[in-house]
DNA sequence: TCTTATACCGGTATTTGTATCACGGTCGAG
DNA sequence: CTCGACCGTGATACAAATACCGGTATAAGA
């Protein structure tokens, strides 16, 4: 195997991801916060139902500005239970 | 076109988040950081050389924190000029 | 009712990320 | 010189991200 699929605890971090994502938005509409950070309405919405489970670092980083979201606390917020702050090794994150 | 090609501008970009991982990195070795992220040398190796320049959040999410990075101020070092707070929109960015 | 806007879903196409393998280069220890 | 560790490049393989299309459903407005 060469690309490793995504496990379901991936996918799972992903739709809390989405969800997170969604709450930010609030009452503004998917096509003017993608508009906003310069991708496609699709996208938007594969990311928030947890369709895309692991999206592409600078298409977070244009959400979350269009979001005013902090990247460290969207990262805080889907990271594994017990999540220290620096020395924690063995995170097996990836993807 | 479907899937839009990675822009020269966006492959610059790459390239300049590689070469703040490499920094970052310091003395340690790849494969050691590598390891601690959960993901391959060679991915590791791919991002840094700017061969890899839209890698996916979480990826660079555990490679900062086996670096002891702030997702901020990464994502602020690759911004583009002239990077206001929260009101620009049109970033373009995606990818 | 008809139209519009929004969101969801399926399929399709293309590009990219991730990982493995193979080979080569460099450097230091033996 | 050989061996090992590290870095780098190339090719290969597969899964996923992004984007566009059409269709569907719902709710608000003319």
């Amino acid at each position: 195997m060469v690309r490793t699929p995504l496990t379901p605890w991936e996918r799972e971090r992903g739709e809390r991801f989405g969800a997170l994502l969604r709450e930010a938005r609030g009452e503004r509409s998917m096509v003017e916060v993608a508009a906003v950070a310069g991708v496609s309405a699709e996208t938007l919405r594969k990311i928030e139902t947890g369709r895309a489970p692991t999206p592409s670092f600078f298409t977070v980083v244009a959400l979350a500005f269009a979001l005013d979201l902090s990247l460290d606390e969207l990262a805080a917020a889907c990271a594994p239970p017990g999540d220290g702050e620096h020395g924690e090794q063995g995170a097996a994150l990836s993807a």
